[in-house]
DNA sequence: ACCTGAACACCGTTCAAGT
DNA sequence: ACCTGAACACCGTTCAAGT
């Protein structure tokens, strides 16, 4: 997608700005299934073919989508505290990915080769280059905090999901088949059984976002240990004050 | 899905269980673009329709085959090293996602509450509350690892499907447009530029693992950390001993 | 109870033909 | 150069009708 320019304009109607324009927000109220090229063209006052012209498929679209609002992502890479750069990194990421939940499937279907991408991997890197970490362990680092990310976001967007879906198709939590099942389940799996008890009333905004901090000073603690172990010179500080 | 009981078997020729059957080699070799409706029922020798009656939507199909992949993790709850117990957990599921890749978008795109899941659920709350975690810090610190993992697993997978797609469409690392394209970003982000020089003749076999062992160790020592702080009593050792 | 056959309402993509 | 209109080859899902 990234290597195919944009052709010349002349008198069109229509541009790629135009297109994911037009997607974006379809896929931000409607997701995935709300969106089809159909869709866009009639949105565009247009029809479903045009859009050939500026685009090879609709993955196109979706990969020029997902670099918009990557766009929207913003971090310091001249943050002093390297730690606290990567969590604003991390905070960030993870607010826009709740804004646009569809995103997260595009970051994960293919890596990501769009200018607003590599720009956010470069300031990932710059702190974790200043924290002390080069070559191999440098590309490592920001995969795992990154990989944290991705995968912390998509378990609680996967959640939230299906417990929207819930209250829009009645309460199934109390259905008998239900409850059957559950108890099925906690017989025969205590922890678990401890755990959803405990679930019940819970807060899904609050916990969400304990959870998401939870992982983030777990990794940085570990981020920290690792690289004071590999360059023990660089931070000669009594502890390496985790959380 | 896991609410709808199977009907009592008469005198049919299908069942959830074969339709699973026909679903998973499909996927596995033809990935989701390859499965239809239509496509598992003429492998059946059936009707598309037919399987509307052991199953809602193709979205159930999914939910079934994902189970029973879920089943080829085997993990040991009784390991006496709680964290060699949950890096053979994770290294499993590694495993088994690269050997059934369309597994990992069933996993995020919905939680998972199939039989399996539930049993590789209590052995890792069985391993982490070994360790000394309990409450909601063993269900973040279960999260913690498990979103490691998925996100880790998705960035390889998506890599190197990008990688054997490129071989198959002709290297078109050296076209024209590619480089220039690159040159233009190596230009922009020295770091990004350092790091993609280094990773031209890379083994990614072997740079995947090295990666997903590095994040591993990496989150153990900050799950060691973190509970260590929590509960200093729990285990007097010298050093928490990362790595 | 279980399955067929045909239909419905969609898709993404292509491509001649127009302007 | 840019867009239309129509077609192609598919989808998931429904449902009367058969057995």
């Amino acid at each position: 997608m990234w290597l195919r320019r944009e052709r010349p304009l002349r008198d069109r109607r229509l541009s790629r700005a135009h297109i994911v324009g037009a997607a974006v927000p379809v896929l931000d109220t409607e997701g995935h299934r709300g969106l089809s090229m159909r869709r866009i063209a009639t949105d565009l006052g247009v029809t479903a073919g045009s859009l050939y012209w500026y685009v090879r498929t609709k993955d196109d679209v979706l990969e020029l989508a997902l670099d918009r609002v990557l766009g929207e992502v913003n971090a310091d890479p001249e943050e002093p505290d390297w730690r606290h750069g990567l969590a604003a990194l991390a905070r960030n990421t993870r607010a826009m990915l709740l804004r646009h939940r569809w995103a997260l499937l595009e970051l994960t279907v293919r890596p990501n080769l769009g200018p607003n991408a590599f720009t956010l991997a470069e300031t990932g890197l710059h702190l974790l280059s200043r924290a002390g970490f080069a070559d191999a362990d440098l590309d490592a680092a920001m995969a795992t905090v990154n990989d944290q990310v991705v995968g912390a976001v998509i378990a609680e967007v996967a959640w939230r999901d299906t417990l929207t879906r819930m209250r829009e198709s009645g309460a199934e939590w109390t259905q008998h088949a239900t409850t059957a099942y559950l108890r099925d389940v906690a017989a025969r799996h205590p922890l678990l059984a401890h755990r959803m008890a405990a679930g019940k009333g819970a807060d899904v905004e609050r916990d969400s976002e304990r959870r998401f901090e939870f992982a983030l000073s777990c990794l940085l603690a570990g981020l920290s240990a690792t690289c004071d172990a590999t360059i023990p010179s660089e931070h000669p500080q009594a502890a390496p004050a985790a959380r």
